[in-house]
DNA sequence: ATGCTATATAGTAATGAATATCAATAAAGA
DNA sequence: TCTTTATTGATATTCATTACTATATAGCAT
């Protein structure tokens, strides 16, 4: 019971993810798919991107305040983003060593840093979901 | 010009968040000020709490699509935040040896980082704003 | 104390992102 | 081919937040 099925639409969306390469938001997969297959429905591309991000398929960006972006690399990995344009840039690296590295990043600007842990609260632990 | 005033509703605003004192939402600063006094509008606490972190003397912690919560700590410090309540609590120490001290906080289970960078990229660096 | 003026407020409409609903459609196995 | 049930398209709804606007008021000048 609940088998995933292979439609057409899915294909879709993810090469058009694939395609865009630039941690494209819904409202942006949605456009780029149009093009091509005009009768795609704008709830299939939230659904069907958030069940990706849920399988792993792809990486979730979470923009507090604005629209959650996509992203086709799903290896450790972390991100920036210009605070002016909202243009989202893959940083690679070790999660230690990662303040190190970005010194070295002439090319963009640090202005601030967004780090939140998020798990289980000692009340949730020791209680059934 | 551009002289900001010192009102009643700034002051029960930031009174609300200090006795809070649990990185409250908007929605639960106005449900704490319209307690003792019922007239304030929800524009009102959105637009003050805005303001308010803007001008520095409150942090406002984004929760992508969630809302936003504020926190009248504003020295240096990030936030563990749990996935099943919504819980936040602070998490201090430096950057650097802050993924080190989780490990002995035996207390809340960590199941994911997020961590992102914000600044200007290379284009909007060279442009003017 | 009184008046003036620009800022702030209350109330509500509008926006944007995302989810819920549901009848109709179509994968994929029998 | 038939049947089952996941999936879709279209739209309504929710939620967080901002925009709008007439009215009220803080703080300064008189």
């Amino acid at each position: 019971m609940n088998k995933k099925r292979n439609t057409l639409q899915k294909q879709l969306i993810m090469n058009a993810v694939r395609e865009l390469d630039i941690h494209a938001s819904a409202e942006q997969v949605f456009a780029h798919v149009t093009e091509k297959h005009s009768s795609i429905s704008k709830a299939t591309i939230y659904r069907n991107l958030k069940q990706m991000a849920e399988s792993g398929e792809l990486l979730e960006i979470g923009i507090p305040g604005s629209a959650a972006h996509y992203d086709h690399n799903c290896h450790e990995h972390y991100h920036f983003m210009c605070e002016n344009c909202e243009r989202i840039v893959d940083v690679e690296g070790d999660i230690t060593d990662i303040f190190n590295k970005i010194k070295y990043e002439e090319k963009i600007e640090i202005t601030g840093i967004r780090l939140s842990f998020v798990g289980l609260c000692e009340k949730c632990k020791s209680k059934p979901m």
